[in-house]
DNA sequence: CGGAGGCCAGGACATTTGTCACCGCGGACC
DNA sequence: GGTCCGCGGTGACAAATGTCCTGGCCTCCG
């Protein structure tokens, strides 16, 4: 029997996933989550053999769940399931340690096959989007241009973000303008939205 | 037997739906599809009791299949599923002769629930979100400003836009200024998002 | 009929934004 | 040791943005 942990923001497509998953004979939906903070004590707790996460969850990202539990319980293996097939978030989901990244379009049945091959070992990847990774670079933009180009995504001015990030807006104006130079972009607003694209930030 | 048809963009989402919905007793989904053109055709093709309805998909709002359906098919009732419980889109639905509005918070059961109570003409709505709705008022924005605010939100400049929409670069810097004005916001990013999360875009 | 209000446009102006050149500091790497 | 690079900062500058005022055109409504 698979023991699986299932992390996923949507109520309805949480459950309907573990009701899905519980039909199959040789799974078990042992945890359900809807925060990151929950899925890690969770699984701290229960020792799944496979944890389901979703990237997009309110209190952070479930990329950064798979990193900690790669330390914290490296026999767990970890399967991402997101929304959105952008080249970063599978860079960084390998990068995190997990054994698959899926998209949430296809068909459910694609889920049951993805979790018994991750339980051997075997990485799952879309193969298109495997490409697109590889076509589309690593992410360009330094630590501090992701910070100042996140903090700039819902409207914030030059001097919110220096506040914000306790730097000069000197200091933020020439980060924006490196941010917008590596993008090829025109402003901080095409930058935060190529950034967002690509999975960078 | 309650004849349902079934629009969501995401497939996973579309199918585990499918999949449950039919595990109903007294529910069979009798078309789904990916796309608002797709749901239309479909509708005109297999009549169903029941249209249920994402919003957010790839070639159109499910609002305006909604308000398409009332016109065309005006025995078939809609119910409205979406991701966000934003108030102009519970507003708008209404007035596009939605008779349910759900979001995909809380579990699948409330699914068939609704369909249910949706088929006999009864109202479903999220009390919470009715309020909210009603507290928020309407939508101040003109049609032009809507237009204008919309063109800005992935960065474009104000020639961009005037460009797009045929208007004088002044006249799109005067309607910026009065949406921003309305929306209680200090630039076009922060107006653009509020006019987002209101549902009002 | 008059007024209100949406639409379109222009000008003038202050502010913000984006760019560039240049500075020092510190860590990493050869 | 030197060199490179990221970080943090300054000053100056051109361009874009946001605001306010003016005007004309049209439609709808009392």
């Amino acid at each position: 029997m698979i023991r699986l942990l299932l992390a996923e923001d949507q109520g309805m497509m949480r459950s309907a996933l573990a009701l899905l998953l519980n039909l199959e004979p040789d799974i078990e939906v042992v945890a359900e989550t809807g925060t990151t903070a929950e899925a890690l004590d969770a699984a701290l707790r229960v020792r799944p053999d496979v944890a389901l996460l979703d990237i997009e969850m309110p209190d952070g990202s479930g990329l950064d769940t798979a990193a900690a539990l790669r330390d914290e319980l490296p026999d767990c293996r970890v399967l991402i399931l997101t929304t959105f097939g952008r080249p970063g978030y599978l860079r960084r989901a390998m990068e995190a340690g997990a054994t698959g990244f899926l998209v949430k379009d296809g068909p459910v049945e694609e889920l049951a096959a993805a979790v018994r091959r991750v339980l051997t070992g075997e990485r799952v990847i879309d193969p298109a989007l495997a490409a697109a990774a590889l076509s589309a670079g690593p992410n360009p933009l330094s630590d501090r241009e992701r910070d100042v180009l996140h903090a700039a995504v819902d409207g914030a001015t030059v001097a919110d973000i220096a506040g914000r990030l306790h730097l000069s807006e000197s200091t933020v104006r020439n980060y924006l303008s490196a941010a917008i130079g590596k993008t090829g972009t025109r402003n901080r607003i095409e930058a935060a939205h190529r950034a967002r694209s690509n999975g960078w930030i």
